[in-house]
DNA sequence: GATCCTATCTGAAACATTTCAACGCCCCGC
DNA sequence: GCGGGGCGTTGAAATGTTTCAGATAGGATC
């Protein structure tokens, strides 16, 4: 019944098998290697204090026992861990994997792990991911939360845990947050169509619930009210959500307009917005941009993908990330640390979708 | 210099501050609630033993001091942790996050957390990964591997971590694995081109040093040589790679080729190179499906959501990861386990990019 | 009243690591 | 020969939890 080495198989890698059942601890190692145990932890964490000889024998007995640190120990006497976490608002959206990619990058020049969660934009979801965050004794928090001023987040602020929103204004400012200035963005994608020429255009997205909605329509709306335009010429055509599939709703809601009323431009609220309305506006015939310009937000891989490369306002994706990495090790290394609110300026990516064309409005 | 409480602020959830600079242990419970630590430890993990009155002592204590389990100490007396991982080989690629969706939701069920880690198709990368999800303990592993034959998977398995392959097939079997018949896909998607009256198509994609690229290609020549089809027109269009930009690439040298030559309908190995192609060909003028069908694999939401919506190959994204969840636990918890070796049926979903047209060639 | 049982609670041990005061040793300078 | 100071090493303490053999008490049964 003993588990006996398989004889097929000599010892593939360069690590034998495990002495027996149990994985090997600095115990183990510093018997094998006739050292104390003190010793050994020296051997990993100030190699300079040990002479050249002792760490040698030291290292290959780790080599043959196969000895790997126990992260729970060193976290139990350490007192925290050696991870981040990144709770993101929407695992659907490729905006958010790129500002992970961001924070990972951050979090790997520290030497850290980074845990990924998935709020999927419900309360009860991250509460539940903050709480076990919180049992592992992560060492700081980032988050796109599902309400910036929910209870659970102020609580682990209380709880001194280093806490960045990603995306999010930290208003009242008791805790750090990095974010791309949207009425900014709703600025420039208005420009960018009024220069095109465009008289008529339509803003999608909704709920206004959510800040960056509320902005981006804003930033438009200041824009279009300092051109002297007619506000009635700005509709808000609102959503339920910010998915693809909304955005195929919002198209079909912008062919059933009449036609003296109907937009020659639409700037959505995100590229998959954007995506759903260009898939039902081409479903129905219209072709972008002659008889519909389209400008998305958040520039993603996939909006230049899109049949016709999509105009859209690029946030510095992963820049978010890796600043937002950096305030929370600087907030947990530092105690004394003032709150800081670093805000990006986003940029126009003009593609197809918005391409100069002599709108037919004006040629005849 | 003390700490005090703001005053403008009356605790406004529930916990009142921490009691002193460290955060509370059953220790700290026990002595406010008045009972030995090992009650504490009892209402948490049998409250059944406690007697009602004491447990609610205890809880309230609890809540009073704030008190959280700390998740390093537990998992150093159990020996393993409450985490799954997931190694997933590209974070750009949707399909791999619908099956973390997937996992995730099977480790839910058992009530573990799911670290998520992306390999980004570095073997470097994979490794270090890996040695920090060892150093964690977790309690299994899934990963969709750069390299499956490499030696540090092998590694893994010696140390008796238990570990799934997903999406990949386990090759000599010594570990679980879960997968979707590629030969199979590859199949469908070509029974349904020649169905729609294609007698010229091509394949696009590559490196075949991935195993999947490698089986849908063989389905796709199965077929096309029972069908008795000459071999040469089944062209082989390969790609450093399954991304949006190598699906450009393939569209322009698609383009190039002399019009006899040309296909009227490619299969790509994934639905990333069908948007590039998709793109592409829109961008050159072709029309999609009346000159040039296209089917991609993976069927991501994006697939749905492309202008011209686009007929794909579904794999069982989600119940993948859950299946693959369900075997590393199976694992974990049972030291005779067998290992297993699943393996999903694809399923071809017919959108606009393929629809039936009267074929230019055949209608004159 | 003794015995047994059950329900409840206790205290110490164990887990793997890091830290730190102390110790032995050797060499130097006096 | 002795004090002093590095250098290298040691052994014990501490971290927060779970587990488990025992302790205690309160009934019920004989």
């Amino acid at each position: 019944m003993a588990r006996s080495a398989e004889p097929k198989e000599p010892a593939p890698g360069r690590a034998p098998a495990p002495p027996h059942g149990r994985t090997p601890s600095v115990k183990d190692v510093a018997a094998s290697a006739g050292v104390s145990l003190g010793t050994v932890s020296n051997v990993l964490n100030k190699p300079a204090a040990v002479s050249a000889a002792t760490r040698e024998r030291v290292e290959r007995a780790m080599a043959e026992l196969g000895f790997v640190r126990n992260e729970s120990a060193r976290q139990l006497r350490a007192g925290t861990s050696r991870t981040l976490a990144y709770v993101m608002l929407d695992g659907g959206n490729p905006f958010f994997h790129d500002v992970a990619r961001g924070i990972e990058s951050g979090a790997e020049d520290a030497d850290l792990s980074l845990f990924i969660c998935n709020s999927d934009g419900r309360a009860a979801r991250e509460a539940k991911h903050l709480d076990r965050l919180v049992q592992q004794r992560v060492q700081g928090i980032l988050i796109t939360p599902v309400d910036p001023s929910a209870s659970h987040l102020r609580e682990i602020g209380r709880r001194g845990i280093p806490l960045v929103m990603v995306d999010r204004l930290g208003g009242t400012g008791d805790c750090c947050s990095v974010a791309v200035d949207d009425v900014l963005g709703g600025r420039i994608a208005i420009e960018h169509l009024t220069d095109r020429g465009h008289e008529r255009v339509a803003f999608v997205g909704g709920p206004e619930s959510i800040g960056q909605v509320r902005e981006r329509l804003l930033g438009a709306r200041q824009v279009w009210s300092e051109l002297g335009r007619d506000a009635a010429d700005l509709i808000h055509l609102p959503t339920e959500a910010l998915t693809v599939a909304e955005g195929r709703g919002a198209g079909e809601r912008l062919a059933g307009l009449p036609a003296r009323r109907r937009p020659t431009a639409v700037f959505c609220a995100n590229d998959l917005l954007a995506l759903g309305l260009l898939q039902q506006a081409t479903a129905i015939g219209m072709r972008v941009p002659e008889d519909l310009a389209i400008v998305g937000y958040d520039d993603i891989e996939f909006a230049a993908a899109a049949a016709v490369p999509l105009t859209s306002v690029r946030q510095p994706r992963e820049e978010l990330g890796r600043t937002a990495a950096r305030l929370v090790l600087a907030e947990a290394g530092d105690p004394a640390h003032r709150h800081e609110q670093a805000c990006f300026v986003p940029e126009l990516v003009a593609r197809a979708s918005t391409a100069a064309v002599r709108h037919p409005a004006r040629k005849r």
